[in-house]
DNA sequence: CGCAGCCTTGACCATTATCAACGCTGGTGG
DNA sequence: CCACCAGCGTTGATAATGGTCAAGGCTGCG
């Protein structure tokens, strides 16, 4: 089994949230992710209790059943994070990217298994302390209820997405999706990067890895995409990818 | 379009969370929702902003899009969430039964509509003011991140369910749920109620309604079930239908 | 250079959707 | 009071979307 490399973090570095790009033009802290809503001197308190966690490609963040004590905020690369059937199918609930969290809303055991898709950094802490921190300052309390809000209503949209598209309109919103996150984070959101395999793509949009690349093959015929790079591609016509995603 | 009748809440009557079948066992307020972690004290300080709001079948209590201003906590009757694609596919998130809240986790608008599936009982109270009474009652506030939780889990599993399962692993998956649910009720787990149509149920489960008859009496013929009523069904054989679930 | 892993494309198949007919039930109005 | 009708449910026949199986190509790494 991989074993994640855990490096004391460098005292005053970057706050949870963090993210490779720099410091918040908002409040001055390098956070992307709690920047909004949560003051300096909070943040010095999550400094304290953070530690800096790199992973190799294919290591394991956190394993489904696994008592849910600690957070991790990425900093760099992304994470697929997934549900396993017994016969082995697979459920992706979600590609993680620079500034999500992971685990912020576990029950006693994560729910779910979380993996590297690719090398990355984060920032992990205990998530008892962050819970406690969370309840001497409102701001972070306010800040992590905006959080799991905001992830309830991805949930939904994706139930819709899983329950009620067809392939095209599946593969055409997780192209949208994608970009939207791009813009979120202030990268091009005319660039998709696809970390994932298409396999892993089939997996979280509910389909075969046959059907995600006939798919994107129809999309480049048709001019929509074009292929930028070996894992990324150009959105031609977003106005044609908003039609095909059917909302 | 239907309105919903309001009445005012009678002084001193059930806290939010409160259903027909009496107080809770364990604190003695009459909330099933809160009462595991929330003190008599914040009860009745919720009490004060609670209003009863009866609505009859098919009446709506939010639609997607409007202002979220209004928690409910349902009280009697069932209800269903839902969201709607252009052309109006539909697909229902959720079922609502006594216990269960809505809205909560919401952002400034309702990112789902919601109807009464029959008659519907439920207190209804000011978001913003539950949210600040939270603020002040760390127990609120922990109830609150915990229901949180138990909700984006549901959507998880549901998720899985809808990427990955079979129709017949999907039927079966939702008699087990409404089953576990009746049990946290505190109702009878062998005898499922289903106060929705087919068209509903195959709504939420991502599958025609003919599909959902056809796997309902495939069920009946190998004598997993037995329909006990005109909207009930026995669970005569709760083994087979774990297995048939899949998970 | 060769191999492993991933991607693409084609041919065929199966699960589930669609279309259709008909039965049941409960509510309404003659 | 009964007949009719609307809405829901069931079942059958057929169709289509996406899955399965298979072959071959590309890329990167040892």
């Amino acid at each position: 089994m991989p074993q994640a490399t855990v490096l004391k973090f460098p005292d005053p570095g970057p706050c949870p949230g963090a993210v490779e790009s720099g410091p918040c033009a908002n409040c001055g802290a390098r956070s992307l992710s709690v920047c909004a809503r949560v003051t300096n001197d909070t943040l010095r308190s999550l400094n304290d209790l953070t530690e800096v966690v790199t992973l190799k490609t294919g290591e394991t963040l956190v394993r489904e059943g696994d008592a849910a004590g600690q957070v991790y905020n990425i900093t760099s690369g992304s994470v697929r994070v997934y549900k396993l059937m017994a016969d082995g199918r697979r459920q992706i609930i979600g590609f993680l990217f620079p500034g999500d969290f992971l685990g912020l809303g576990s029950g006693d055991e994560y729910a779910f298994s979380a993996e590297a898709l690719e090398p990355v950094t984060s920032c992990r802490f205990s998530r008892r302390a962050y819970l406690d921190l969370a309840n001497q300052h409102p701001d972070l309390e306010g800040a992590l209820l905006e959080r799991s809000t905001t992830e309830l209503a991805a949930a939904q949209d994706h139930m819709l997405l899983l329950g009620r598209k067809t392939a095209m309109e599946r593969v055409s919103s997780f192209l949208i999706d994608l970009s939207r996150r791009n813009a979120r984070r202030g990268d091009d959101p005319a660039i998709v990067r696809l970390p994932m395999t298409r396999g892993e793509a089939a997996d979280f949009l509910g389909l075969t890895l046959e059907t995600v690349s006939r798919t994107l093959s129809a999309l480049k015929n048709r001019r929509v995409i074009r292929q930028s790079a070996s894992d990324a591609y150009e959105i031609l016509d977003a106005d044609a990818l908003g039609v095909l995603c059917g909302d």
